[in-house]
DNA sequence: GTGAAAGCGCTAACAC
DNA sequence: GTGTTAGCGCTTTCAC
């Protein structure tokens, strides 16, 4: 263990450069010489130190994913698109975990500061846009999933307000004009699914109530929250879109112990379908995030700046096609 | 951006060997140095660049976990605990995920060949235990959650055997005579909670009937499969032991599928205990593994050996507890 | 308390 | 087609 390309050189009877050249796959080798190297690297169990070659080629190869959440199947899936169209084009893939905390996902930045990585995709981030611009100039970074107002960072999502508009419209066409609205305060995306849920209830000609509008956060307890409250009211909706699934199995769950069959007594439908969303009974309506294709389009976009070193680099928003899918869940409702 | 240590020292008017003891906080600095390589530091937005100084130290200070499927939350509640324990102790902990695919592990591997992380975790691994005996002389890694037969590697584990043990004894307990098992073909610890489901009933009286044991894989299909076969049986079982929490909800989904109320004409029973279980209706009965206990344990174990270099290893099998959980989907039989 | 210089393992320019 | 060598950015020994 622990050979060097030096030791390779000595066993093969060649110098380094050559010993480099074959590794690297260089023209210009004899298959005398690669054959020999290939013969010495086998026999010392050789494997080049990447902290020398890195540091000689000012790169890594290596991306990093940072999640705000590990224990989110939905995000590993996101990796997983990232991972399939990375790999062969010889980059590796590493994910850490954020657990929304500002301290944390700097500290893991500071792989990308380091040079411990060529650029990191955020799928969300703590980091504000001011922030994000100026980190943009020097390093490749990009967002996924979660964009950022104002930020002049290249980003990959969904149309939130186009698929929450979509959603909503799904649930009217069933017939529910009572429908509320489970929004998680801060994020970017939850307030553009607002939005589309709004235009949705105007353009039909639904007011929009503000009793029947829910802000809490992404934690699952606030489906529940939610519901409770909504049930509360004198008039209570006869459908639910909430802005996760998570959310929405919440929710769910809260009903069914309240007495009431989903997709009968009252329609809840969530977002981004997580592989739970089939497990469920019932099953869970909802609007669908292409994983693999935000991972794929954002690494696609990623590397091209990355290797385009010099010139300008792409800070474009990029939107993927989402799809309203209708289970279990959602029903028309029994009462007007 | 870009600047280095030079640029710092030219910056602060100094050497770069105090710059360099600046930055590692070493002693004899003076205080008037200090001050003057921060400010520099600064100014120049100066951060050290890692692979150099992993080169020259000829360590990173980054562990790997490797993960069969990153689309399972228990992994990562696993990385949660290897984290929690890593980070304050100066490790940075990154994952990958090999989807169960052999060359995609040993891609991830090298991350460990090439010195680019200092030991890797592998929570499930396809190597064979003679590769790993081998690799484990001249690399830091280790087992956590799946170990390997014969292989003579740091593993944590929870005593798997005496874990299903105690859940059939916990149905048995109930009334239940008619227990079937719903295992993974390959795994080890598949095979050790049959072992240990076996000797229960074995224990208690009770036969071992080879049609109530199902050989499927950890898939999700499996479960729904393991039902549908059970229930052909002129004698179905009354409960099911299932070896994962994934393959106990496909299993209730089929069960409610073909109407059965899970929790009252039939018990169903899960192993991990992952978050699913409590947003499952019914909520599902399970074995908890001890997640951040067991990433906790692995990694100080591997950090012990990645610093006692030189001295000998430690390869011990380590366990940690488990805990029968009693919820929803399981109740005494209706019938004998 | 500080600086000069060697060297970690590698690649690539240059010379032959 | 192959070898020599400089140097990537850093830490650390050794002198002072």
């Amino acid at each position: 263990m622990g050979a060097t390309i030096k030791d390779v050189a000595k066993e093969a009877g060649l110098s380094v450069a050559t010993v480099s050249r074959v590794l690297n796959s260089s023209a210009n080798v004899s298959g005398e010489a690669s054959k020999r190297v290939n013969a010495a690297v086998r026999k010392l169990g050789y494997s080049p130190n990447y902290l020398g070659r890195n540091l000689r080629c000012r790169r890594t190869n290596v991306l990093l994913v940072i999640m705000p959440t590990s224990e989110h199947s939905f995000y590993m899936k996101i990796v997983s698109g990232i991972q399939r169209y990375a790999q062969p084009r010889g980059y590796d893939v590493i994910c850490a975990s954020s657990n929304s905390t500002s301290e944390i996902e700097v500290r893991q930045m500071n792989m990308l500061f380091n040079r411990t990585v060529d650029g990191v995709i955020m799928l969300g981030t703590q980091y504000g846009a001011d922030t994000l611009n100026t980190l943009a100039k020097d390093y490749d970074i990009a967002l996924c999933c979660e964009g950022v107002e104002g930020a002049n960072v290249l980003t990959v999502v969904v149309d939130d307000e186009r698929a929450e508009f979509d959603a909503a419209n799904a649930l009217i066409d069933m017939g529910h004009k009572r429908i509320a609205f489970v929004g998680a305060n801060d994020a970017v995306s939850s307030v553009q699914r607002r939005n589309g849920y709004k235009r949705a209830l105007t353009e039909r000609g639904i007011g929009v109530r503000g009793e029947y509008i829910y802000s809490g956060s992404f934690e699952y307890e606030h489906g529940a929250l939610a519901f409770e409250h909504f049930m509360k009211l004198e008039e209570p909706p006869t459908a639910l879109l909430c802005v996760s699934d998570l959310l929405a199995i919440s929710a769910i769950n809260a009903a069914e112990k309240a007495g009431l069959k989903v997709g009968r007594d009252i329609s809840i439908m969530g977002f981004d379908n997580i592989s739970m969303c089939e497990m469920m009974i019932p099953s869970v309506s909802t609007v669908e995030q292409p994983c693999a294709a935000l991972g794929e389009l954002v690494v696609r976009k990623l590397i091209a700046n990355i290797t385009s070193s010099g010139s300008v680099k792409d800070n474009s928003r990029y939107t993927v096609g989402h799809k309203v899918i209708l289970r279990g869940s959602t029903a028309p409702p029994l009462t007007d």
